[in-house]
DNA sequence: ACAAATAGGACTATTTTAGTCTTATATTAT
DNA sequence: ATAATATAAGACTAAAATAGTCCTATTTGT
């Protein structure tokens, strides 16, 4: 079973998109979805997201498109996450709330909770800038690549 | 988004069932699926699945049953989850593996599966024990509170 | 005016999860 | 032996969650 869903992953690959353009003119979202091989339709929902969420903002008309909202090295994995899926659970089903009547407080519960901060820490440490930088790495060798084979 | 799921939740209380009577008959699936308030049919399925992962034995035939394989002690939560559900991924559609073709080692994928051997380190420290002995504290109070009333 | 964008509601399809039905088999008590 | 009480397990159905599409409206630059 995956924790992150399929649009969160388009969503998250649209944002690190958008993180190595950071500073220029907004990026379409028909671009997006072609670099980042996204239905076009489905890439548009997913900024729409994105931007209610106030993570990119958008400029319409021609020539439009968006941009991020703050600097990559301020926008976390989990900011993404929350956006496009909603927080991360790992309770309400468990031994407690509605879901069985036999106890209201639940031992389990408290650790779970536990666990659950230091996933969302963990996730709040990873910046777009990193997933960005990472990306530039690996397409300066394809272009390392490509040069040595234009030889 | 829930990270256990609900016949997940039912199989555990199951489990947390069969642990307070440990060392005990046979419970029937019966017996566990009124007492936890789960469909004898579905529970039928968890108990299964619970056995083929071996951690019930179950006795075919009248006075039959299920008990726990091992100690309540030794039976943690992760245990519990990956015969139910599988074991819980992070990772796949994140930047990485058939998701996007750009990258084939992922600089975020590091940072999830080191997240995820927490997650799976914390859940193997949660025992059933643990959480029916929580349930016999509980249903102690049950036991005062109703004393008092019946006063 | 026109082309290129986003905005967003409504809808459909797909996938996953939950739950049911049915039949077979094993064990015990009578 | 037979009846009653269990588990075993495959096939199937239903429900819920997720993904994806379609259509129309609106905005903006040329």
């Amino acid at each position: 079973m995956d924790v992150l869903r399929r649009n969160t992953d388009y969503a998250l690959r649209a944002m690190v998109n958008l993180a190595s353009h950071y500073g220029n003119e907004p990026i379409s979202t028909r671009t997006i979805a072609t670099e980042e091989d996204i239905s076009y339709q489905l890439a548009c929902k997913l900024m729409q997201r994105l931007q209610k969420a106030k993570l990119v903002t958008s400029c319409m008309g021609a020539n439009g498109g968006f941009t991020l909202n703050k600097e990559p090295s301020k926008i976390s994995l989990l900011e993404v996450i929350d956006a496009i899926q909603g927080s991360i659970s790992l309770n309400r089903c468990l031994l407690g709330l509605n879901a069985c009547k036999k106890q209201k407080n639940c031992a389990v519960r408290a650790k779970l909770v536990g666990l659950q901060d230091y996933i969302s820490a963990y996730l709040s440490d990873i910046k777009l800038d990193e997933l960005a930088n990472y990306r530039g790495r690996k397409s300066k060798k394809n272009a390392k690549t490509l040069k040595r084979k234009q030889k």
